[in-house]
DNA sequence: GTTTCATATGAATATGAATTCATATTCATC
DNA sequence: GATGAATATGAATTCATATTCATATGAAAC
């Protein structure tokens, strides 16, 4: 957690700071991230750096967490809330359309975390030996759509749970791959929730 | 490509060279792998290291190569040669099988490759501009489907590739995470193959 | 207007590799 | 077994950063 005196900064200097780190962040996995960089992006000295945070690792956990916040309140707002009016496959697409837009409104966000994910020490050291937090999102969901009835019951739900998350990804890559994807165009998203629903649904 | 004095060593030394690389590259992204480490594993100097290869990426690049090949192989072997007899799913079975049984036989090799389709950089350095191998495999695939017929046809077959080239790679993660999957237990891949097959398949 | 305290600074230092290089050793050839 | 070319060696160097530290600044307190 970043010391005090870097939440004392006047607000300004803070979003800089953060804007700086998220664009090093956003393009260089932790290990090649750059403090220098970083602070001459957000326009503070060296020292002025190790004056608001422990060290690079320091900065990096905070800035995940607030990362993971964000995400979090953006599909807790109009999925969770509707939980119970909606169907399963109702659901499920809105928590792939919560994470479009998601990545619609901050595209900088993404690699960062796709980055963590892919370094699994640092990702055990900050979430501890934790589930992968997306994981575990899309087994509740697909309990909740099997005690509906939706699913197909020949499924396991661990199994799926993983390849649900896995396609998330490859949603977000497709998003990230910048310029080639119009991302008005919900075809890419349209395409891979038919090939889900068709994939889990459950026979008559 | 390592230079001629690696081509002259003794088969045993080299051997020792590539396993002590694939041991320090399976555990590490390029960019963190030492090569003292794998110098020190392999029983050479650091000198001899810069006698036998350029420098570490031209260690890195050959054992890229050396597992593509194998990889590529192992693919050929079974599949390709029976692409006329096979029907699509059947084939797509294949594909994924191979997959699975290179990972059991090979489980070292496989984080290698995982990790470098992450560094975005170094692959493009890689393989240049052309698109990733394994999704251009996919999408010659699907197109074979689609002929046959056996494909919705409501599918954009490019955004499938691409997903069936993630849930290529799920599939992998899921051997990767050592112990915990029996890889005798074929019940993660029937499961992922049932469910590609109810999502793709042609509606009557 | 002097003292005090928190904050800011960037040059100096520490670190952790990659790479080089001067020297030692081996090996084939005569 | 003498010779030189090829190969082996690991200590020294370089390099790119992270981190520290001694000093400066400035604002509030008296």
């Amino acid at each position: 957690m970043p010391k005090d005196t870097f939440f004392n900064l006047p607000e300004e200097k803070r979003k800089r700071i953060i804007e700086a780190a998220i664009d090093e962040f956003a393009t260089h996995p932790f290990h090649q991230a750059r403090v220098t960089v970083i602070a001459e992006q957000a326009g503070i000295a060296m020292g002025s750096f190790y004056q608001y945070f422990e060290d690079k690792k320091d900065l990096y956990k905070y800035l995940i967490q607030l990362i993971a916040e964000k995400k979090l309140s953006y599909i807790n707002s109009d999925m969770v809330k509707n939980k119970d009016k909606y169907d399963f496959f109702r659901l499920l697409r809105e928590v792939y359309l919560s994470g479009f837009r998601f990545a619609k409104e901050n595209p900088r966000l993404l690699p960062i975390g796709l980055m963590l994910l892919n370094d699994k020490e640092l990702y055990r050291e900050i979430y501890g030996e934790h589930e992968d937090l997306s994981v575990g999102f899309f087994l509740q969901l697909l309990e909740y759509g099997k005690a509906q009835g939706a699913i197909d019951p020949a499924f396991d739900l661990k199994i799926m749970a993983k390849v649900l998350a896995g396609m998330n990804f490859s949603l977000i890559d497709f998003i990230i791959e910048d310029g080639k994807i119009d991302l008005d165009d919900m075809e890419i998203i349209n395409q891979m929730l038919y090939f889900i629903e068709n994939g889990l649904r459950k026979k008559k």
